[in-house]
DNA sequence: CTTTGCATTAACAATTTTGTTAAACAAAAA
DNA sequence: TTTTTGTTTAACAAAATTGTTAATGCAAAG
């Protein structure tokens, strides 16, 4: 056995969610998958048996990491606002991190919509239902306009989350450099928070 | 020649265009495109040479003829929340026509970022600066939290655009078939402008 | 009626990509 | 040292997809 036997398998993950969420290559083979992991592509094969397969694993694990960490953030007992602001941050850093995630989340969930059980999780909570109370409470105070937790949690999502979607597009538009559209990323955080609830974001903390 | 050799053009790409930008079929084949059309599938490389340069034609009139829409409507002289008010339904119901062609922008652009300039309008008139002085006299008054014309736009764009990218993945967690999410794409219209600007969307107004 | 020219098709060729298999290999066990 | 076991590779097969070409069809012009 080669000292790497327990290894390449991670390793190939790896490398293919670099391709895929990283780098953008929506649609890598599974030859330039093997080429980025240094292995010959029977190995894929060997370790997945199919190229749909590994996809699903891949998505499977990616997803359900993602999703623990937004629960974790939206149950948590901290004040609202707290928890919105928690959010942004986790987003849109999760978005550096993997800029074509979401990216391949959508074309992937367009191109087959029976597959997108991967990609939401199985439980049935949905996060809307963490705010409901904390929302219902703030509408009532008269911080916030009267809304759903449903389109609330739209407009969070879609506030974060279409920038980077959008990223190629934007930065072509405003002419930034890949430099400055980061720059501009990370102000958004402040951006959103004070479209939502007209006053400055509060520190980070968590629980 | 056959009656409807001038026709025959035209049809392919309207059929084109609803494969991929009103079926969600990003990937579809030129064989698809044939079926859908009626025709042999070595007609649409005599019209477009190769599925490409296609592509390249679909887009460049699609993308043609929503900028110039948007840009009328932002150029007018319309009042501020008018103009955006309008945008808005104009962005949503083009949505509402072609639901997957923003995702098809987007999962092109990343594929091949080259290729961006297809998307994006030769001129170089960023819709940001047709709100510049607007926004600016409304941030003045204190009807609206000091922000960047191009935060609001990309804010703006988030809003009415990010529900669609979306669509399937929102559509299962929040259980909604497709009529029901219809409506929830057209209440959006409110919930946009009231989360911009905390008052109801006035009703809508041409020039 | 015949010819001309574009439109359309079927058949073919080339390429890309996925998936399989049998052989080579390398480490641990016997 | 030999055997065994799991890993890795090269070579092959099959399928899908794009692009080409030569033949066919068909309407209008001559």
């Amino acid at each position: 056995m080669v000292i790497e036997q327990v290894q390449t398998e991670k390793l190939i993950k790896e490398k293919a969610k670099d391709l895929f969420f990283k780098k953008g290559f929506l649609n890598a083979t599974t030859q330039e998958i093997a080429d980025e992991a240094g292995v010959n592509r029977a190995l894929i094969h060997y370790y997945f048996r199919s190229r749909d397969q590994m996809l699903e694993i891949l998505l499977d694990e990616t997803m359900l990491e993602k999703k623990e960490r937004v629960r974790g953030i939206l149950s948590s007992s901290l004040p609202f606002r707290q928890k919105i602001a928690n959010y942004i941050n986790t987003i849109v850093d999760y978005g550096l991190t993997y800029p074509y995630l979401d990216n391949f989340i959508i074309s992937e969930t367009a191109r087959r919509p029976d597959k997108v059980k991967l990609f939401c999780s199985k439980d049935r909570t949905k996060m809307s239902d963490f705010i409901r109370e904390d929302l219902e409470q703030e509408i009532k105070s008269g911080n916030i306009a009267s809304i759903s937790p449903e389109h609330f949690m739209v407009n969070l999502s879609a506030l974060c989350n279409y920038p980077l979607l959008a990223k190629v597009v934007l930065q072509t538009i405003h002419g930034m450099p890949d430099s400055v559209y980061r720059k501009f990323l990370i102000e958004r955080k402040q951006i959103i928070f004070r479209t939502i609830f007209r006053e400055d974001m509060p520190e980070v903390e968590t629980v």
